[in-house]
DNA sequence: CATGAATGAGGATTCATTCAT
DNA sequence: TATGAATGAATCCTCATTCAT
């Protein structure tokens, strides 16, 4: 019964927006009375976040291994950068879900207390970290690093749930990977002490 | 008084965020009565997309500035990106507003299409482009490249909103700089058509 | 429950009006809370049509059979002119609804396009013409006349209910039958032809 | 300036109906400032009662002339109703304001007390009260007679205004003439005691 | 457990009227 | 006198939540 009026929220979240989301519909989707809803869910708030929890879990657990797994720092990257998007076109009726999150998130200071999008950010940065110290990625700040790779990651996640016919989740991914490792400058890179904007 | 209403608007949004803004409490916020505000804006939407636009609209002149200035793509670039970073230092005030746009727009699939951020991504992209013909940058699709820097971009101003003492702006808009420019890899870019995710 | 907040509005317009009521009103009248109303009618539109239709839907039902009844037209339109007028004696309290109903109504052009006015007015009009056909009736245009009756008769009705001791019904249902058969001249009807202000 | 100011609520009321009449609206169509309307008027009833006054009062003079002249009482009835309907052709941009005069008095008992409409009809009445004792009319109740006719009178002329071309005001005012004076029945009116619902 | 009618605080908007300049 | 910015009471409507059955 949770997951039917979990499942009836989603499908809502879908078709209208979180901003139309009202309780009357949900029961009416979930085809059971309203007063019911709360022998389930104690408030709005609460039916929300469990429908996040559940939409999110798997994708952040098998990220979760992705950046746990005993392959090197860049294949762990790599794959992390692809299973993340490709997990959207798996259930691309879940992005919304996640867009909103970050959304209401933002009105109370909670997205960067959110414990969802901090781990993720915290498991990518120890990983980035480990890969600085094995040598295989240079010195810089890894928590900085890790919101922009998880950041850009998103928003071509966004990009791509907007296009009709989207490139393959392989080939964006692969895009991304290729940026955040080699640049896009086609000169090699000056001497590390060269400031950019020193001159 | 349009000024100081959006005065108004502005500090509670800062202080409660957008889903809790009333037209009771802005006009309280104001020390005016609640019809006066009618008076100066015709609706609530037309009176947060005023605040917006006030709030952005000399962002977005500068930026544009700065991309169509005659310097070289590369400097444009790191440019855009510094003052980027430092305006929302010098405004902090308003960043849960532009926040609240992108979140909001999300819900509709204006984001996408919303005006500001979307001329600002073409420019941006029309001078990456720009920088791949005359062989600054490698070849690449520049949308999605100028999605991933602006993303990233705001991450990292978003993160700074919340730091007790942020780094300088130059040192983080460096950061991006440097890590969009030539990659995290310490090792060199493999050929060409060595497939990330190839084997 | 629909029937009580019915009633509700009803003692509220004899009692103050049309124009003064308000959806607050009907909730405080009604004996329940405001929003209970809105889960019965879902504007005051819907709930002011709704109250006229249960209001005057009898009354249409019966007038109509009245016109269709196998009497001779003479005898439909007496019988016609007798119920409308004794309807409203015993239904008083419901003749400020279709006041207003009217008076709404020739704000927007709507009067006569009104449906109930009109296909009344127009069941009349062909008991008329049936009449003219047959030879009872003089030939006219009858669907002049048959405004010219309904006006009266309603005329007739608004002042009866302003009066303290209004006589029979039927006394004034005479009065009007009367005065539209056989005119009020003392004198024969000119021939044919002759003009009234032709000279 | 007062004039002006009731030309301006004229013209709105034709464009826009008495509903959608502000003083905002007022103001902007007379080029003055909201405030100055105070100046002149009180209140906004106030205005309008001048606005129904000035546009009513020379009608009501040249009806009044009508009746007290000295021609028959037959002729006196006649040219009333004539010119009733001539008065609205020639002001039919005044006809929505005469409409609202009724449609509010309706709501406050205020119709049947209202002067202008009161006195027209006593005047109508006393002229058909003296035609029946001349031996021009069959004696019966002058007022009520006096109401049906100028109810009539008025439906034929509202239908009138929503016509695209209408008959000459003439022609229809014969009409109304006609019937009142001559009844619709072929047949003979029955002696005098046989009661039309008597069997 | 399930129901769904009832609730009522709250929110956006309108507009006649006032009053300091 | 004329102005028009400011007022704030009034109005329609929404919706999360409760509770008696």
């Amino acid at each position: 019964m949770r997951d039917s009026i979990r499942e009836a929220v989603t499908k809502l979240i879908e078709r209208e927006g979180v901003q139309a989301l009202t309780m009357d519909k949900v029961a009416e989707e979930a085809g059971v009375a309203k007063g019911t809803l709360y022998t389930y869910f104690e408030t709005k708030k609460q039916l929300l976040d469990s429908v996040f929890h559940t939409a999110l879990e798997p994708m952040k657990e098998e990220l979760g291994n992705i950046l746990d797994s005993p392959e090197t720092p860049e294949a762990r990257i790599r794959l992390f950068i692809l299973r993340h998007m490709s997990y959207f076109d798996e259930h691309r009726r879940f992005f919304r879900v996640l867009l909103y999150e970050r959304s209401v998130a933002q009105g109370h200071r909670e997205r960067l207390t959110n414990n969802r999008y901090r781990s993720g950010l915290e498991k990518l940065a120890s990983v980035l970290e480990e890969g600085m110290k094995k040598g295989f990625f240079r010195r810089c700040n890894p928590e900085k690093l890790a919101t922009m790779i998880m950041e850009a990651d998103i928003a071509m996640i966004s990009q791509r749930l907007y296009q009709n016919d989207p490139p393959r989740a392989l080939e964006d991914a692969e895009f991304i990977y290729d940026v955040f490792l080699y640049g896009i400058s086609a000169a090699e890179r000056p001497a590390r002490g060269g400031h950019a904007y020193a001159s």
